[in-house]
DNA sequence: ACACTATCCTGCAGGC
DNA sequence: TGCCTGCAGGATAGTG
């Protein structure tokens, strides 16, 4: 599920709950999620203090105060969710857990911080601070997508010659890290751009990026912080800290729309579907070329 | 290097 | 009602 402003809305939505904290308690309910736990998991975390939460691509890392971080990925399910221990001064509130809590984090102030992933394709582990960006998961990774070096010049360079579809390359980590497949065709959408368009096919024979290229940086950065301004986009699993929806997904133009007007043309039923490297593709044929 | 597939897992919508 | 199929926000290993 969750893209780039989910996982941004989710570390924003955390911050104040964990930052300067103290891991007082630590629950796991299964011995796996994408990877097992490493044994000395719960052990490592009890008695840290968090320094810092941090963002790279869909990554979240909570940095602790022992020179180790704490490296959360949601996969496709996965949310936080915190709940108050104590309500008032009375009113202990029991730990109500739902299907698929797989891990709570008990917290110096009284919080608690749960981790529920259907899916289980997200996954946690632990490493070395100093070593984040060395470790395999982030070495490779691609630009951030919302900083000065996504442009029209990177993208050109790393466009050039590729055969595979821009809607593709989008998706490809190693290039710009946090897009997803909402955002990938939303932007597309709104740069006027067919998702079947090979990569080369948007950079001149000198390299450069064509007219069209150079309008995919700024809708890229549009959608995105549109949508983290709206909380991210909640279509099955995504939830805000506070239990809240996203709102994101009532602003799609294109993403689940198939059949449906487009509102940038004013086409009738216009939005296709179609399959690219197993993934959905919703885009307008009569406005993006 | 590149392009494409199969796979992990659960839940839900739609067809019959 | 229930059974079956396909699809879902991600990322990797494996194949040609």
């Amino acid at each position: 599920m969750p893209e780039l402003p989910e996982v941004e809305t989710v570390r924003r939505g955390l911050a104040p709950a964990m930052i300067n904290r103290q891991i007082v308690q630590v629950e796991v309910r299964r011995k796996d999620l994408r990877f097992p736990f490493p044994s000395n998991f719960t052990h490592s975390l009890i008695g840290r203090e968090i320094l810092a939460l941090r963002r790279r691509a869909k990554y979240l890392l909570v940095d602790l105060d022992d020179q180790m971080s704490l490296i959360m990925h949601l996969g496709m399910s996965g949310s936080f969710r915190i709940e108050e221990e104590t309500l008032g001064n009375f009113i202990h509130v029991r730990n109500r857990l739902f299907a698929h809590d797989h891990v709570t984090f008990h917290l110096s102030n009284g919080q608690r911080v749960i981790y529920n992933d259907p899916r289980r394709f997200g996954f946690m582990l632990l490493i070395p601070t100093v070593e984040i960006m060395t470790h395999g998961y982030f070495s490779h990774l691609g630009v951030e997508p919302l900083s000065n070096l996504l442009n029209a010049e990177f993208l050109a360079r790393g466009f050039h010659h590729r055969k595979t579809s821009v809607k593709s390359l989008l998706l490809d980590q190693h290039l710009i890290a946090g897009i997803g497949n909402i955002y990938a065709c939303e932007a597309l959408h709104e740069a006027k751009i067919s998702p079947l368009r090979q990569g080369r096919d948007l950079v001149t024979q000198q390299g450069r990026p064509s007219a069209a290229l150079k309008r995919l940086p700024k809708t890229i950065k549009n959608v995105l912080e549109k949508a983290i301004s709206a909380g991210g986009s909640s279509l099955r699993d995504h939830r805000q800290t506070d239990g809240a929806m996203g709102y994101f997904q009532h602003q799609f133009k294109v993403y689940g729309r198939e059949n449906e007007s487009c509102y940038t043309c004013g086409a009738k039923k216009n939005i296709s579907r179609i399959d690219q490297s197993g993934r959905s593709t919703f885009y307008c044929p009569g406005c993006q070329k």
